[in-house]
DNA sequence: CAGTGAGCGAGCTTCCGCTTGACTT
């Protein structure tokens, strides 16, 4: 059929690279890895040699035959994954997977997917790397042994359904330690000078700080007091040119930080936002870890700065990495087209490719020239001096277009500072003591745990967004709004030769969609840092990369450098089986005072609990689970006591009793065997019984509505609103709808017929969603 | 989803990286 068929893993770039072939290839994806190791089982022999057992994915076997059929009738199939460790070893599974062989294959790889660089590609086949195929393979096995062995041990020390593994557990680490250290800051104060000056003349008002601040506020005082009436005068002014160059183009992880800072988006939405830019041709791809752009894009990049702000606006630069372990497959994340400054497209999408464009844009145009004043001014009422500094830009360049946000985006804004001259007088027109206190290291947000994880050559493109959601799943962190503190903090004015005191609140951190960690988060941490100090170790992954670099140059054996590692793990994972036993984080909070016994906090079965007596003792313990927000680190005897307050009984409805409990879902009430959730807004300690009977009524309401149709005849047959639209009950199975079917006009036997359509049964979740 | 937590024991959970749809009760 066809002469030649490429396979690229991407099913949107073989759409464009078939654009640039000629009539005799064909173009095909393998969408990414077509084998890997059995899912259900470790599917590596640790006692030969490693040997990894890697079959077709399930999900790909429909992929594979279809490539297959063609393969065998094409003269010759071209290999065209991505040039890297995992771009090598889909090629050689394509070769293993699809029956290949030498005579018929080549390997290609190109970085941009232009037509020039695919002829040029194509030109130039090579065999398949075997040296890179090993350090993939040892990559997938050490991961697989951390995460298979680690996980099961978390199971039967700490709880059921954990995990761990060589980036998850490491990203968590990140959080719980921040968290430590925030809570071991100890905050100081400290009271800083401002006064608001003038020049004689025009009324042009500017700002200068004093050099020393104070300890205390009585030193404050005598400062401001000092200051009455005081002579200001203008010691020196000095002028000196700075610069600012642009950032680079985005890769994925500055994307993710640019869009939380500059747009509020989480990175799995910039991700997917990203990925539907991508599949309709307006970008290029979005997971790289390349800051390079090809010749084409800097050409149109220098043509479309030059049209839109002139020529001298126009500076190409060539960037080079940073950040370790770079694979660079790709190119940095721009529009595939510069010349469309927008695109049409929805909300997001049209903001983020904004964002793309301003970025890219900026990143090839002129440094912005400024020029920094500092101006130095004494005060007779003062041994030291007053600074105020200025900015003034002299040329935009890049600032025309768009300017990188930072994490810490609260730095004051630096003023203009009017013209003047060495030896000028000035008038005091305020002057503030304002204390102030330290802050502590901010809180991660997802965008800035990528970075760190980043930096830290943890994780990868495609895995950032991927693992930031599996250690929420997993409850090792929550992503959350949290009241922040407020310190009480004095603030001295002196004005008008008078001296006044007022008190502020200030917030002493932002805690706006922070990443906290959880009591079993800080638990599994501490467990695995006692017992596999390696893994939890930052420079791990930097080391292992190392070692599977050497193997892809060929001066190392994959299956010795995994022994190496193996032997001693595996050991370690055994002691810490027979030796160690629950590790529960319990904590002895004190006594009950009514029982006498002993109060504990812990992880159990189900996660954070607390216990009045021993488990051990003759009289059964009782059970309590923590509520939302509560953590065994922090809570109080008080706080516990009152959890063993219920179920609490709130008198009768109907002649039956009402009860409110907290249960696995949080507060609810209780009544004639029904259970339902208690809002936000009512408290389960205080709530009243009219109030629940409401409750009670609103459920009964609410499932009202919810039945369409029922059957005098057949009672099991039900036809309900749901979450996704009408559907059908029988005999709690559940049946969709064929399209378009008006479910109030369905007769009894239309539904049985529904039922029969194996069409119509639902999809059986391939894995059972977690609780 | 279902309102537990000891004991009994079967059977389940899990990794990281490469890619997109399918399709939810």
């Amino acid at each position: 059929m066809t002469k030649n068929l490429v396979i690229v893993e991407s099913p949107a770039k073989a759409k464009t690279i078939e654009g640039f072939l000629g009539k005799d290839f064909t173009v095909r994806s393998s969408f990414g890895h077509v084998m890997d190791l059995n899912k259900t089982k470790l599917s590596v022999d640790v006692d030969n040699e490693f040997e990894p057992k890697f079959e077709i994915s399930p999900d790909k076997k429909k992929t594979v035959s279809e490539l297959k059929k063609m393969a065998k009738s094409a003269d010759t199939v071209w290999l065209a994954s991505d040039e890297d460790r995992e771009g090598e070893a889909i090629s050689w599974h394509l070769y293993k997977a699809l029956g290949l062989n030498d005579n018929n294959t080549k390997r290609i790889v190109f970085h941009e997917i232009t037509k020039v660089a695919i002829t040029k590609a194509i030109e130039s086949p090579r065999g398949i790397d075997k040296n890179l195929v090993s350090a993939q393979q040892a990559r997938r096995v050490l991961d697989r042994l951390v995460g298979y062995e680690l996980s099961p041990l978390l199971w039967r020390k700490v709880k059921p359904s954990l995990s761990a593994g060589r980036v998850q557990s490491v990203a968590v680490k990140l959080i719980v330690e921040r968290e430590n250290e925030i809570r071991n800051h100890k905050s100081t104060s400290a009271f800083r000078i401002v006064a608001e000056l003038a020049p004689d003349g025009p009324n042009q008002i500017f700002t200068a700080e004093y050099a020393e601040k104070f300890k205390e506020e009585e030193q404050a005082h005598d400062f401001l007091r000092n200051n009455i009436g005081a002579n200001f005068s203008i010691e020196s002014i000095e002028k000196k040119p700075a610069k600012k160059s642009p950032a680079p183009p985005f890769t994925t992880s500055t994307l993710q930080q640019e869009a939380s800072r500059k747009l509020g988006f989480s990175v799995a939405n910039t991700m997917r936002i990203a990925q539907s830019l991508y599949e309709s041709g307006k970008i290029t791809y979005m997971r790289t870890d390349s800051v390079n752009l090809s010749n084409t894009a800097i050409g149109m990049a220098t043509s479309e700065i030059t049209k839109s702000y002139g020529e001298e606006y126009v500076r190409t630069r060539k960037f080079a990495s940073k950040i370790k372990g770079a694979q660079e497959a790709h190119e940095a994340i721009r529009p595939t087209y510069l010349s469309n400054h927008s695109v049409d497209a929805n909300n997001d999408e049209k903001r983020l490719y904004d964002l793309i464009w301003k970025r890219t844009i900026a990143s090839q145009m002129s440094e912005a020239k400024l020029e920094k004043t500092i101006v130095s001014i004494k005060s007779s009422g003062a041994d030291k001096k007053f600074t105020a500094t200025g900015e003034v830009i002299k040329f935009d360049g890049f600032l025309k277009v768009y300017l990188e946000s930072t994490d810490d985006d609260n730095g004051e804004k630096q003023g203009l500072i009017p013209a003047m001259n060495v030896g000028d007088a000035l008038s005091l027109m305020e002057m503030r003591a304002r204390e102030r206190f330290t802050k502590h290291a901010p809180r991660y947000t997802e965008a800035s745990l990528v970075k760190k994880m980043e930096e830290l050559g943890i994780g990868r493109p495609s895995t950032y967004a991927p693992t930031i959601s599996t250690i929420q799943k997993r409850e090792y962190i929550v992503k959350e709004t949290r009241e922040s503190e407020k310190q009480k903090a004095t603030c001295l004015t002196l004005k008008d030769n008078n001296i006044s005191s007022a008190v502020h609140y200030d917030n002493v951190s932002s805690d706006k969609s922070k990443l906290f960690p959880t009591d079993i988060g800080i638990l599994v941490t501490k467990f695995l840092d006692q017992h596999f100090d390696r893994i939890m170790d930052y420079n791990f992954t930097a080391d292992v990369e190392k070692e599977f670099d050497e193997i892809a140059e060929g001066k190392k054996e994959w299956n010795e450098m995994i022994k190496d590692f193996y032997g001693p793990f595996h050991k370690k994972v055994e002691t810490t089986q027979e030796q160690s036993g629950k590790f529960s984080g319990e904590r002895l909070l004190g006594i009950d005072p009514a029982s006498g016994k002993k109060i504990f906090v812990k992880i159990g079965r189900f996660g954070p609990m607390a216990q009045i007596g021993e488990t051990d003792a003759e009289e059964k313990p009782r059970f309590a689970g923590l509520r939302k927000g509560q953590s065994i680190e922090t809570i109080t005897l008080e706080e516990t006591l009152k959890l063993f307050d219920f179920p609490r009984n709130l008198g009768n409805y109907e002649d039956k009793e009402v009860t409110v409990a907290i249960g696995r879902f949080g507060p609810y009430v209780k009544h004639n065997g029904g259970f339902m959730s208690i809002k936000k807004e009512d408290d389960p300690a205080s709530i009243t019984l009219d109030r629940a009977i409401e409750i009670i009524e609103a459920k009964r309401k609410a499932d009202r509505e919810k039945i369409i149709k029922s059957f005098p005849e057949d009672e099991k047959v039900q036809l309900l609103n749901g979450r996704y639209g009408a559907y059908l009950v029988i005999d709690k199975q559940n049946y969709k709808l064929p399209k378009g079917t008006e479910a109030s006009e369905l007769t009894l036997e239309d539904c049985y017929k529904i039922a029969e359509d194996p069409k119509n049964m639902p999809k059986k979740r391939s894995s059972r969603k977690k609780k």
